[in-house]
DNA sequence: AAACCGGGGAA
DNA sequence: TTCCCAGGTTT
């Protein structure tokens, strides 16, 4: 009980942002903050905490949701496989746990969507259980304090950096503790030119005293990125048009999105519209091309796709609409969108 | 072990 | 551009 990691819990106690899931000690609360926050940084996520906690204030009612509204909530936000597995674990805590929030740490661990980080810290700072939570911000702290070189994306960093975390853990209060190395990571030891003049740990920094503080933590990257080309159609009828759930294990799926043509390489508008896959399926006879927009590209993680958008009139949409949806325009606001496509819509004042 | 799953902010 | 963010699941 006597590490130089310690001097971190007079500085977190001073510098800590003042956070609405940290003035709660509802599992809930805190499990779906962290849910929001894997990946996400705290601006990105904030708001989306405060509409989510509105809509759902416990478990049992998000278990009671439905998955479109929950996806509607989410977004924007990214990762939509998060929204999905909080869906799923709140009716898995209802069916199993009668509505209560578990409170061993292999039960919580054991819930869609939370691995070995999230059920840590959840478990600590819920329940005070002495999990050592190991994220981004722990990796680089830890990996800069004691001169750790092994790269932290493998399963050997993996396991070196958890043990590392869990020697150090303070069994008596492993919410402070993980959420004190987290925030310090977060404000003080930052990825890029961290301000190690002025570190409360800089006597203590391997990474400083060997000047490698730029170079750590160490990361094996294998990312590439593939890029797809997406044609979206904005089919307008009188005061409606037609949208399509994405339902295949694919990018955003459970989504909705315009009907779509995928093409495997750059092509034309032209071409596109010489094709006639798509209108000839909808049967629709006068059509009249309003505009389309040049290629744009929207980053993902591993793909960079090339959209445009082609916006057509008719007099009239079909009543057969093979497997789109008909919806008035000023429904659109209902549905959760890709961001790519609820841009669209913004621009051209559609939402 | 590697691929897959978003979107935004910072440098 | 590239990197990273209170990661997890699937193959």
């Amino acid at each position: 009980m006597s590490h130089f990691i310690e001097s971190l819990y007079p500085w977190y106690l001073r510098h800590r942002r003042d956070l609405p899931w940290r003035k709660t000690t509802d599992p809930y609360l805190i499990w779906v903050s962290e849910t929001i926050l894997q990946q996400t940084r705290v601006g990105q996520g904030l708001p989306y905490y405060e509409r989510f906690i509105l809509s759902y204030p416990d478990v049992v009612s998000l278990a009671r949701a439905h998955e479109d509204e929950v996806l509607k909530l989410w977004e924007g936000l990214g990762y939509y496989s998060r929204a999905r597995n909080l869906l799923a674990a709140a009716r898995q805590i209802l069916q199993n746990f009668n509505g209560k929030f578990p409170s061993a740490y292999s039960d919580i661990r054991k819930l869609k969507g939370v691995g070995d980080y999230t059920a840590a810290a959840v478990a600590s700072i819920a329940f005070n259980l002495p999990y050592a939570a190991v994220d981004g911000n722990v990796y680089r702290v830890l990996s800069r304090c004691y001169g750790l070189e092994t790269p932290i994306n493998t399963p050997a960093g993996k396991k070196l950096f958890a043990q590392l975390a869990e020697e150090l853990l303070n069994r008596r209060e492993p919410g402070m503790h993980n959420q004190a190395l987290m925030e310090f990571g977060a404000l003080q030891c930052v990825p890029k030119n961290p301000d190690c003049e002025n570190c409360p740990l800089v006597n203590h920094c391997a990474a400083f005293l060997t000047k490698q503080v730029d170079r750590l933590p160490v990361k094996n990257r294998t990312l590439q990125r593939s890029s797809r080309y997406f044609n979206f159609f904005l089919i307008e009828g009188v005061g409606q048009i037609l949208i399509h759930k994405r339902q295949k294990n694919d990018i955003w799926k459970n989504l909705y999105q315009l009907p779509l043509e995928e093409t495997a390489g750059e092509t034309s508008a032209e071409e596109i519209l010489q094709s006639q896959l798509l209108i000839p399926l909808l049967n629709i006879e006068t059509v009249k091309i309003q505009k389309i927009t040049p290629l744009r590209t929207h980053e993902l993680t591993h793909q960079r796709i090339f959209a445009r958008f082609i916006h057509l009139q008719t007099d009239q949409l079909p009543e057969n609409t093979a497997g789109f949806i008909k919806i008035n325009k000023k429904d659109i606001s209902k549905f959760a969108f890709p961001g790519l496509v609820k841009k669209y819509f913004e621009e051209n004042h559609l939402i």
